[in-house]
DNA sequence: CAATAAATGCACTTCCATTGCATCATATAA
DNA sequence: TTATATGATGCAATGGAAGTGCATTTATTG
């Protein structure tokens, strides 16, 4: 608890008690999470702060928000090998089209992509879809 | 304008004025459309015929959907080399942050990624988002 | 403690995707 | 050719999610 104080200190976000427990929330969890899922999860608190929250985590760089194809935002937190400000090192998203959970493949990066002349990437994202790990053996 | 028409036939879709300008519209454009966009250009039809239209294409294979990760979708003919229902034949999207606008890269194929062990891929959507070659010299 | 700034909650708006149902047009069978 | 069925179109409405303005509460700092 007093390090995710900590973090988020350091992190420049004043650790309220909700943004604690979302950050706490969104740790235990191992798949990315939309905003109605925390919301789901935090039924007492304004579904405007939980989404400020995850701006303010977003923009100080605690989490990434995915796009995952499926038209909600997912979010997850920059752990793990995510250092999702540098260009380079931008890992991969899979979606399952069974459970419907999208996770984060830290280790998988996304290979260098050539671009037609005069064109000038700023920002790559990759989505697979498919059937994950879990629901393999149905 | 006959050979719209015998496309349209030849992919089981009943060849309606409609659709054919529809089509007409979608192949003098180079980028990829949003139904509002559409919308706009025929404002005498209404926005669910248009709608219907673009899905109607869509389950043909005349057009496929693209997701450029601004939330709204858009769609581009399936043509000049876009084979999307082979999954190794998958090309890449570029969308331009000033412009807007959102162009298949067809000759751009998607490297192979790969997966951890237990996942299965069906689809891979890969969009790079940047300047594109147009808003280049700004 | 007072003053200031930030965080939270409430209400509302907007935008896009989608659906149900009625109506119209077209193709096919009698 | 007419009747019938099937598909296309139009209208109205819904729902979900993102986002914003403002009032209120909470925390920080002098």
């Amino acid at each position: 608890m007093k390090e995710i104080e900590m973090f988020l200190e350091n992190k420049k976000v004043r650790p309220t008690a909700m943004r604690i427990l979302i950050y706490k929330y969104m740790a235990e969890k191992e798949i990315a999470v939309a905003l109605t899922d925390i919301e789901n999860a935090f039924t007492k608190a304004d579904r405007t702060t939980l989404y400020r929250t995850l701006k303010t985590f977003e923009e100080n760089g605690i989490v990434h928000q995915i796009d995952d194809g499926t038209g909600i935002s997912k979010y997850a937190l920059c752990e793990k090998g995510c250092n999702c400000e540098i260009e380079q090192d931008l890992h991969l998203h899979f979606h399952c089209s069974n459970c419907n959970e999208t996770v984060c493949l830290t280790e998988h990066k996304i290979p260098h992509i050539n671009l037609p002349e005069g064109y000038l990437a700023a920002d790559v994202n990759l989505v697979v879809k498919g059937i994950c790990e879990k629901c393999g053996g149905q």
